[in-house]
RNA sequence: GGCCCUAUCGUCUAGUGGCCUAGGACGGAGGCCUCUCACGCCUCAAACAUGGGUUCGAAUCCCGUUAGGGUCACCA
């Protein structure tokens, strides 16, 4: 049995989109599982929406995610290696135009398709009266035997669809799909231009670049039936599919923008590491027994066809944001720290790698990392918060908050473990719970009663900043 | 509307006829730990859409119903 060959065919008409991530990634893991060759195919023929940016998003989601690809467009990356190019180049429909002129002469010589020069226009109003009729429209094949010359002015191509009979998709993901041939009407594949359309496009691309698995999203099946016959016309055999459910949004609707974030890089730019949206990704319609944290690495080898479910699955951020959570503890922090300044102009923040330490079991995005440190160590002096000031910036909490000063001035070279114990102490002396002590202590170096513990990060903030920052909280109980 | 697909806790899922008084995870509630937060640990609430079959036995197989979704282009 030949290696598999798989691919991924977005068109560049919009972002990396959630679905169209997973899409890629189950291919990918399939290819890499099994030793297979992994091809990224643009397929740019809706002249109209397809842009540059796109395409450049496009890439950058992949590249981003970690998903790269053995054969398709070529690009540099930061180290200089190139990754893509390839045998059956190039990797764009558009610039394939010759390809499938040659397929379609092909079956039209072989009787499987003709041209027909009825126009939309025509075709639109017997579309309408059906409607009005409320009958079902199918081509009626004016066309079809009237043998149109190659040449011939707006002369589109059709498929001949055989009118009996039927088709049977042994879907990987969805069993066994019957559909009858006489649901199926003769449809356009090549414009009057010569631009292929997708059904007759991805066929012959497919077929020349060697596909046997075609993984892709379930909005597809209805489509799978007449590309099977034409890769039958074609005479290649038909790959293997895998219909992967759709992922709808909270109300149970397809996902779309109004869904808030399904841009791949927009979860990039909000801090989530590729791991984790890809970890969960996978997870939504694929399981393997009780696990729910898998590496890249780890799927190569446990990824299988088998246990993808049928049903779509209801995308859940707060599940994402959890997995991003446990990544980022996964981490080391060398790592971490170079994504937050990517993230993040910081400065020399020198004290980066020390806080991110103290951080990672509290962070769940990577900006939280950069939102915490610009809020609690970056400044001379903190911002406070109303509500804690109140309740622990008091006259009667000044006194010890001046002693405090006192102590911490005179042990804070000590180091952590010994301030905490010198405090430990101090708060016994005063019959005080440590909390009563450490709190107010708290609020006068941080600005608020939620932080990292004390000592450890008052040890990042500096002898010097810690008490400026002490002196000022003093200044504003007075 | 035609054709097609799907149906287990709120959500993602385990389950492939007996191991199921249905397991795990997110989220929720309560508790322990603790200088706050977080982490960690413990406990709890929470589901087989519905009606018929088949079978000694059904979440698992079949049919109907209902509900969701997909698709009916010279978009992909």
């Amino acid at each position: 049995m030949p290696a598999p060959r798989v691919r991924f065919a977005p068109s560049p008409t919009g972002y990396l989109h959630i679905g169209g991530a997973r899409t890629a990634l189950f291919n990918w893991l399939f290819a890499r599982r099994t030793g297979g060759t992994f091809i990224l195919r643009i397929e740019d023929t809706d002249r109209v929406r397809s842009t540059e940016s796109s395409l450049q998003a496009i890439l950058d989601g992949m590249r981003w995610m970690g998903l790269d690809w053995d054969e398709g467009p070529a690009v540099t990356t930061a180290d200089g290696t190139v990754i893509g190019g390839g045998p059956h180049a190039p990797y764009f429909q558009m610039q394939r135009l010759g390809t499938y002129e040659r397929h379609a002469d092909a079956l039209i010589e072989g009787g499987r398709a003709y041209r027909c020069v009825c126009t939309k226009a025509e075709l639109d109003v017997l579309r309408e009266q059906a409607k009005a009729e409320k009958r079902g429209f199918k081509y009626p094949g004016t066309c079809r035997d009237r043998g149109i010359a190659k040449g011939t002015p707006g002369a589109v191509v059709r498929f001949r669809m055989p009118a009996e009979g039927a088709t049977v998709l042994h879907d990987l993901v969805k069993g066994e799909i019957v559909t009858q041939h006489s649901e199926l009407q003769d449809e356009v594949i090549v414009r009057a231009d010569g631009v292929p359309l997708y059904n007759f496009g991805a066929v012959v691309d497919d077929v020349e670049m060697g596909i046997t698995l075609v993984a892709r999203g379930d909005d597809h099946v209805v489509n799978t039936p007449r590309q099977m016959l034409m890769y039958q016309a074609l005479n290649y055999p038909v790959p293997v599919f895998a219909h992967l459910p759709m992922i709808l949004g909270a109300d149970k609707q397809r996902l779309s923008k109004r869904h808030g974030a399904v841009s791949v890089l927009q979860y990039r730019d909000d801090g989530y590491l590729p791991g984790a949206l890809l970890n969960y990704l996978v997870r939504l319609g694929w399981s393997h027994g009780d696990e729910e944290i898998f590496t890249l690495e780890d799927l190569k080898s446990k990824f299988d066809w088998e246990h993808v479910g049928a049903t779509a699955g209801v995308f859940n951020p707060e599940k994402l944001l959890w997995l991003n959570q446990e990544w980022i503890k996964r981490t080391p922090v060398a790592e971490l720290s170079a994504l937050v300044r990517s993230l993040r102009d910081l400065g020399p923040a020198e004290q980066l790698d020390g806080f991110i330490l103290l951080m990672k079991e509290r962070a769940k995005t990577l900006l939280d990392f950069a939102d915490a440190y610009t809020r609690l160590i970056a400044p001379l002096q903190v911002e406070y918060d109303a509500k804690s000031v109140a309740k622990n910036l008091t006259a009667e909490s000044k006194p010890m908050l001046a002693e405090a000063r006192a102590l911490l001035a005179t042990r804070f070279d000590d180091g952590t473990p010994a301030l905490d114990a010198a405090f430990r102490d101090f708060a016994a002396q005063k019959g005080l719970g440590l909390g009563k002590v450490l709190q107010p202590l708290r609020v006068a170096t941080t600005g608020s009663t939620v932080s990292p513990p004390l000592f450890e990060l008052l040890a990042l903030v500096g002898k010097e900043r810690t008490l400026a920052r002490l002196d000022a909280a003093l200044e504003k109980i007075a």
